[in-house]
DNA sequence: ACGAAATGTTGACAGTGTCAACACAAAAAA
DNA sequence: TTTTTTGTGTTGACACTGTCAACATTTCGT
């Protein structure tokens, strides 16, 4: 917790660790992490990790933060060279999503397994839900500018982050050379622009699907 | 191979084995999947799964197909149950997806784990490739009709499968309690039926995007 | 009937995550 | 300074896992 920069033990693990997982992930995927392994890449015996993290779920908890983490950068810097504009925002972001996917697949992958076992209700956002937020300034901005529908921000990113996340890991079980078709990510996210623009998207629900089964 | 249906070592294992292994899925966690529990659970030793199977990894790839197969049919029989035309037809399709990955959570997150493990060019569809191609048919039919714009029907597909499977996962994480949000649904397929409904969703790409990395 | 093939069992082994006990360095207290 | 306490890393050990080789038993083809 003093946290002394100096080399007494060994430096700053903890940071060391995450790094060499990172590493191991994406060179021999997720199956491959082993304690041990990271241990000996980190130059530390097998139980160290225990004085960092209380066990290799939080550990790869920690490595799904750091993902996210690079995740948010990678989108950040994609709008900021993205055209001005509504659309032009929505499409860098969508292309800068499914190609981080492609880029680190082993590593996106833990990054929603680990997310998914967090606890539902952390005091401290994460830096998941950072990125997501990030996404829903920009539904927001395209509402404030009437080119979204106004309506529940919050649902409407919902839906478009579905459909961009769904994207990647579609193509990432797809195409096995990691190739990204800018093209097509093109295409795509005018479906995402068609939806969500101006429709009758958010409208209260036109006909409640009857179903049998339940009280009435 | 021969299939004898009569009982004179334990009957048919293999299937036994599968139902074994999904019921332990659904009640402890894909994690809890240990072939020492599944041969107790089955009443037969731990080693029996090698008589039926190469490995874990195999008996996994079974159990996902398995899943699948039952997953073809829920959305069957969801369909058969529609408001015929094409626009209740998809969203029957959508809520069935939905909710099927609502009700088995871990069955669903493992079916998709070992889909991506499957060998990309295997001869036989699998079960999975048979559900796509329901979805593909139902685009079809929408595109004979004039519901849905003409175009590339598998890449069409791809764009709402990616659309349902990618809401399906985000409720998966959000929702704790398993509840499916009927009404939420119905908002969201009309998103994906205004997406794609006589639009320019698959037009030639307008703009380009361009980059700045890259070889001009 | 008899060999061959299929099916199930036991023993064993290398790895894994994890914990208790121990060893050492740095900071805090005396 | 010396002493104590806390943080950090190491070793030994344990239960558990997937997997294989060798063996046992049952069924089938001929």
């Amino acid at each position: 917790m003093t946290r002394p920069h100096t080399a007494y033990h060994h430096g700053n693990l903890r940071e060391v660790l995450v790094e060499t997982s990172l590493k191991v992930i994406e060179k021999h995927g997720v199956a491959a992490l082993t304690l041990r392994e990271i241990g000996a890449q980190a130059g530390v015996s097998r139980t160290a990790v225990y004085r960092h993290f209380t066990g290799k779920e939080d550990l790869l908890g920690a490595i799904s933060e750091a993902g996210f983490a690079l995740f948010r950068r990678d989108m950040e810097t994609s709008m900021a060279a993205a055209p001005a504009g509504f659309p032009g925002r929505l499409r860098a972001m969508a292309v800068a999503y499914a190609r981080f996917a492609l880029r680190h697949r082993a590593r996106f992958t833990v990054m929603f397994d680990a997310a998914r076992a967090r606890e539902p209700e952390c005091e401290t956002p994460g830096e998941g839900d950072l990125a997501f937020a990030q996404l829903e300034s920009v539904i927001r901005g395209g509402q404030e500018t009437g080119e979204v529908r106004a309506g529940d921000t919050k649902l409407l990113a919902e839906m478009v982050w579905a459909h961009i996340h769904g994207i990647s890991i579609l193509r990432l079980a797809v195409s096995p050379s990691g190739e990204l078709d800018e093209a097509l990510l093109h295409r795509m996210s005018n479906l995402l622009l068609v939806g969500i623009a101006r429709s009758t998207v958010l409208a209260p629900v036109p006909a409640p699907v009857p179903r049998k089964r339940k009280k009435p």
